[in-house]
DNA sequence: CTTCCTTTGAAGCAC
DNA sequence: GTGCTTCAAAGGAAG
């Protein structure tokens, strides 16, 4: 497998993944990843409706939140908020862009929706607050904004969509890509080594050298991104969202007191926020009820770094929500994760620098974090459970019916993927070399597979833990086996078919005991 | 209320 | 070194 990626070193991504990575040659549309999801929502939604959940009413995208847009507008129109507090003030920070690392509830404009650890937040928000389809446009815009009604809270909301309406837009400077908006760490609680609001932010407390803007610095401050996320924003894993000073102008004249902390020490030279500006402004903030003293000496659950392809989900969520009324995350993850394989090696590129990005400075902010810190804090399934059920049912015979959910049941598109992987011809004409077909995102090869075998079933993590086992799949994830962009397995589903078993068409549940026979690769 | 689903990738652990 | 597991986001569904 050629090694695609010529960044030397970086670990832009696992070498693997450079599998899926378009072929030089074959331009993908830019739209890749952006473009219509309709083929695969249409599936969804359709397999949805067999499941028999008819989609939300699209109606529901256009309920506004009516207190926060009367907020928004009321501070757009200066009622709240004439001019910036702090002149050049260059950031935008979203206070409830809930820190999936400090996750500081106390930021949270809304109140206790998440209490102090808000991290999975999103689920008290009503579907009215989902912007309409028009709000998600593409995401050429880094500027961060306080949307007119919609999503303030919207963390998830990867498009300059957000921007209101009535805000104008501007385009962030030219070369500054797309996906690297400025962000900053909160630093509440900010780790050890973290200088104080009250000292100089370039100067480390400890060290007396320069402290987190010589790391801004190093990682960006110096023309180079420093932290980005996806442009438009998808919620930022971390409490402070901050731009860089491209965005000042805009930013200074729309930002909510409430969104953006003033900053109640000097903003570092680079204009970068030093993360502790916004903790004396959060000890301002009125006491959470939910605080109590046990959940003050809990120890912050500082999450992982988001990788590459949750970096990309994030940004690409609403807006496959957008297209389509379809909200169920496990159906969009398909389709994101269909897209991501679709996606051009350069645009992938994009997502794993940011990804690396993400793991760098989450790794200086917290040095002593380690992703083992975080096991078990999810509830742990119970696999050692289900792993002994499939045991014995496998040595009956068949495969472990799902102990919970009826089987999963993808079928294979009948149509290409929308948008880039529609743009495939290429592959299944004439892939120039075998390795080039390898190269190609799994896709196209995906639909090439799709048209050879009909169907493609997707079982449980577990059942393909078992399939990785007995198939000796070069993946380290076991879960990768049906869905990595091994270009000729069948690829990522276009279309969810999730039925109670009874429900299931023979020759699907025929299928169901032929897993492996679904993961074919062409005869050599 | 908790867990699952579903995706990919990173990291940790066991062997 | 390899392979498996867990977690990261998301929100509806199911238990």
């Amino acid at each position: 497998m050629p090694q695609l990626e010529p960044t030397g070193g970086d670990d832009l991504g696992a070498p693997d993944e450079l599998i899926a990575f378009q072929d030089e040659g074959e331009e993908q549309d830019k739209g890749a990843g952006r473009g219509s999801a309709h083929g695969d929502l249409d599936e969804l939604k359709s397999s949805l409706v067999r499941r028999g959940r008819p989609p939300p009413p699209r109606e529901s995208f256009q309920k506004p939140r009516d207190s926060l847009a009367e907020v928004v507008r009321r501070q757009q129109d200066g009622a709240f908020f004439k001019g910036p507090p702090y002149p050049g003030y260059p950031f935008l920070m979203l206070p409830e862009l809930g820190s999936p690392y400090l996750a500081n509830g106390a930021l949270s404009p809304g109140g206790a929706r998440t209490g102090v650890f808000g991290g999975q937040g999103l689920r008290g928000v009503p579907a009215g607050q989902c912007p309409s389809l028009p709000q998600y446009l593409q995401m050429k815009w880094p500027l961060l904004d306080v949307p007119a009604g919609a999503t303030l809270k919207d963390r998830s909301s990867p498009s300059p969509a957000h921007l209101s309406n009535k805000v104008p837009v501007v385009q962030h400077a030219h070369h500054m890509h797309p996906l690297t908006p400025l962000i900053t760490y909160s630093s509440e609680p900010f780790p050890p080594g973290s200088p104080p609001g009250h000292l100089s932010p370039d100067i480390d407390p400890k060290t007396g050298e320069r402290g987190w803007g010589d790391t801004w610095g190093h990682l960006g401050v110096q023309g180079q991104p420093v932290y980005s996320i996806p442009a438009g924003g998808f919620r930022h894993p971390y409490p402070a969202l901050a731009m860089n000073a491209s965005m000042s102008s805009l930013m200074s004249s729309r930002f909510s007191p409430h969104v953006v902390p003033p900053p109640a020490h000097g903003l570092h030279p680079s204009g970068i926020p030093h993360p502790t500006i916004v903790s004396p402004i959060v000890k301002q903030e009125p006491p959470q009820p939910s605080s109590s003293p046990k959940e003050e000496e809990k120890k912050p659950h500082i999450k992982k770094p988001l990788n590459a392809f949750m970096l990309y989900m994030k940004e690409m969520r609403a807006k496959v929500v957008a297209e389509c009324t379809l909200k169920e995350s496990a159906a969009i993850n398909q389709i994101l994760g269909r897209r991501w394989h679709s996606l051009s090696r350069e645009e992938q590129a994009k997502y794993y620098e940011l990804a690396r990005k993400e793991r760098q400075l989450h790794s200086q902010l917290y040095p002593t974090w380690s992703a083992r810190d975080n096991y078990g804090k999810k509830k742990k399934r119970k696999r050692e459970k289900l792993a002994q059920q499939q045991q014995q049912q496998q040595q009956q015979g068949s495969l472990p019916a799902r102990s919970k959910k009826p089987c999963v049941v993808s079928f294979l598109p009948e149509k290409p993927c929308p948008s880039p992987a529609s743009s495939h011809g290429s592959m299944l004409d004439s892939p120039a070399t075998p390795s080039a077909a390898l190269a190609s995102p799994a896709a196209p090869a995906a639909t090439h597979s799709e048209q050879a075998q009909p169907l493609s079933l997707t079982t449980k993590p577990e059942a393909r833990a078992q399939l990785s086992k007995s198939s000796s799949s070069s993946s380290s994830s076991s879960s990768s086996l049906l869905s990595r962009p091994v270009p000729f397995a069948s690829g990522a589903p276009s279309a969810l078919l999730a039925s109670p078993p009874g429900a299931m068409p023979a020759a699907l549940a025929a299928l169901q005991t032929q897993p492996l026979s679904l993961v074919t690769k062409p005869a050599d």
